[in-house]
DNA sequence: GGCCGCATGACAGTTGTGTGACAAATCCGC
DNA sequence: GCGGATTTGTCACACAACTGTCATGCGGCC
């Protein structure tokens, strides 16, 4: 059974999508924004994604983009706007098709044939963020320093990534707890534990650590 | 360079798009007919081809079914005719995309790169993958390592063309139950027993495999 | 000097993973 | 169809790794 995602604002044009989808045999699934359908595809990934590029908050390029990250899923804008700029723009964004709306639901299907019959992508390399001897690698859950892999936690991992994605910026203790470990609230040594064993594998010098720095009363942060 | 090949029985078109492609930096070449264009893709395999519907003799349809029955090069159909059905049509014979003429050339040109990007047939027409000592053919259906065919059974094989299709990243035990098995959710433990068998395998010591690591409350990956 | 914030080591409870056993399902030659 | 062999999925258990809490001590800062 292939599955589907939509992600769409218009609720009317989402649950009409979702349901010709439905009709065609696929197995459809909506999300009326950016954020909710980018959680939808990490838990339980799709086997295509349709994707509309005029979305309240997270708009559909970066939404493209960030699905991108994660996974090769073909990505199919569907958009009321014909312009050749924006044709352009989601295609390089990483999206593999573009139609113009309104879908007639034979085409669409049709193509989503096509491009499943053309299959994943090419094996990629994974991404790769490099903090002068540490590179950290998302996709192959992986961290180096000097070249060689070191071991960390998965609370490690994720760590880490979140203070790289804010690379150079100071996060607090509280921001920290929140996004790493989803606590609305709780002890904030919690924290420093864990940035200090982070520290015994990253950093050269645990006791004087050049990128995983501490900010006295502000928080941490990550840099070259 | 990237090579295309158009085939398109008006002259003026043709010239056109030949000479918009050479301006955004391919390299291109054309067919007046399909049989042309057939001849000149088997002497000399372009990495794209543009085919119009309306071809005198052979029709563009056949010729893209004759294309395709050689060659996974990417179809891009290019036609005057605006219709659902013709599209469908087109798709289902095998073309990868269809655009309607007149066509903006960047929007050409994007289409043209996002195809390549997801190609399989420009990147692994072998198919057979290799990790240091340990081969994955595909098409074959066979395991080898140290040169040694190794019996695995089609679960075992289908989870393991999964980790190697995207070799180097982490896959969750719910993307694998996802993508090998289909199962929206189940007992990610399956997931482990299945690796547990592979490893047996295809490991030199399954205790400590090196291609098939874990990621401890990431998941699984396949290395070299 | 005293206070506060931070680093660190130890520890117990929890979680995640590997593995062997087993029964159901499937395959396959007859 | 039939019976044996293979494959598959479930379960339980053991073990190792990880997590969060706490206590202690150091060092900067007012």
């Amino acid at each position: 059974m292939t599955a589907v995602l939509v992600i769409e604002d218009d609720d009317r044009i989402r649950l009409a999508l979702l349901l010709a989808l439905e009709e065609e045999g696929y197995t459809a699934h909506g999300a009326a924004n950016a954020e909710e359908g980018l959680r939808r595809q990490r838990q339980d990934p799709a086997d295509n994604v349709l994707v509309d590029l005029m979305l309240p908050g997270l708009d559909g390029f970066e939404c493209i983009r960030q699905l991108r990250r994660d996974d090769d899923v073909p990505i199919v804008v569907v958009s009321a706007r014909d312009d050749t700029h924006d044709i352009v723009a989601a295609l390089e964004a990483g999206a593999d098709d573009y139609l113009v709306k309104p879908v007639a639901i034979k085409e669409l299907s049709a193509r989503l044939r096509a491009l499943r019959r053309r299959g994943r992508a090419v094996v990629t390399p994974a991404a790769v963020q490099v903090f002068g001897d540490l590179e950290i690698s998302a996709d192959a859950g992986e961290v180096r320093r000097a070249g060689r892999t070191v071991a960390v936690t998965r609370t490690e991992f994720r760590l880490l990534c979140e203070l790289a994605q804010h690379a150079g910026k100071v996060l607090s203790r509280q921001q920290l707890l929140q996004r790493v470990w989803g606590y609305d609230t709780g002890d904030e040594r919690l924290v420093d534990v864990h940035v200090g064993r982070l520290r015994q594998k990253i950093e050269e010098d645990p006791g004087n650590p050049r990128h995983l720095v501490t900010l006295r009363g502000l928080g941490y942060k990550l840099q070259r």
